[in-house]
DNA sequence: AAGTCCATGTAACCAGTTACATGATTGC
DNA sequence: GCAATCATGTAACTGGTTACATGGACTT
């Protein structure tokens, strides 16, 4: 099936949420690990309490606003994400659109490159910062005891280091690149 | 548009190339920047032909085989190339279904975990590697020469560092998640 | 007055994947 | 005898994106 459902099983796994809510943190920019619309996940949540993975109670909130649906994982709905989990993974190829581009770098002015290049190494400078600030902010919300791999934030924090060294790594790439075509013409 | 097609332009920049030949490139484990299927191929070829980006000519190679189509770039697809380059690109959210499953980590043995760890760490490494062996074929195709930018060479030598120093990153990141797990429990 | 935030959903479209189809030759 | 390689394509399905739809409160 489509990881999507497997996305949302992680969070409720932790707490319950809103579809709302749900697409709050997983489009959010500090952990952005699949980013997913409205449109998926309300129709995939209603499919997964049809399969009895999650329950929902209504929630009444300010009187304009439309009644909120608060839903919880189930005991099976817990099985099946640990099921999947344990399924093995094909490493993902990373497409990034920005790679196909530098590799018609040679058609271009080498202005035009170092322009790109420095744009995209903003971006993930940006980036990088943004996890780094959530990885404190995890640190200190975890406590001492960093060590419990029982925490979902010891949890949290894998994913965040692994975003966090993507984009470090990415920035550094840029640096490279750049230097390559510095160090050229006379 | 899709980016596929910016993948087969990409590639008949450099040199001409049949359907086939273009899969092949798409998806070498060496460069696999845009991992592609003959089904999206040979109708998106023919697309770009009738927009006057390409153009093929028929080979007939042995006997047996059907007769290939070679297609190579024309002065219009080349610009159409150039533009797509110069467009701003968001950088891509890495979809990395290995990610959304460390982050259920706390659901599991750490043993589980371990292993899953070992595994990917393992798959992450062999393409490092294939992508170090490919840089130094690629470094020996080039000559002394490796500073000038207009070489299609000099492009390429740019994307495999990339993809490699991401393998790379990915291998330290597994260990490292790895040093955690073992220095925890007394 | 315009735009954002909460909170839900539907409809239409497009891209990408899986499966199906053909066929002789070369290597194991 | 079986699988892989070259070489092309079509059909059906599915997952993801874009756009549409609603609606009141709060901020600028």
């Amino acid at each position: 099936m489509s990881p999507v459902r497997y996305a949302l099983l992680s969070l409720l796994a932790r707490e319950p949420l809103t579809g709302y809510d749900l697409a709050q943190l997983l489009n959010a920019r500090i952990a952005p690990f699949w980013p997913v619309r409205y449109n998926q996940i309300y129709p995939e949540l209603a499919r997964l309490e049809e399969e009895g993975l999650l329950k929902h109670h209504a929630v009444e909130s300010t009187s304009y606003r439309p009644t909120k649906k608060v839903y919880e994982m189930t005991a099976a709905g817990r099985e099946a994400l640990r099921e999947w989990v344990l399924l093995p993974v094909e490493p993902t190829v990373m497409r990034d659109e920005f790679l196909l581009k530098i590799y018609n770098l040679w058609l271009l002015e080498p202005e035009e490159t170092i322009h790109q290049l420095h744009e995209q190494r903003a971006l993930h400078a940006e980036r990088a910062k943004a996890y780094e600030e959530h990885l404190e902010e995890v640190k200190i919300q975890m406590g001492p005891n960093t060590q419990n791999h029982r925490d979902p934030l010891f949890a949290s924090i894998a994913v965040i280091e692994a975003g966090m060294t993507y984009e470090r790594q990415y920035v550094v790439w840029c640096d490279h690149v750049l230097s390559l075509l510095a160090s050229e013409v006379p």
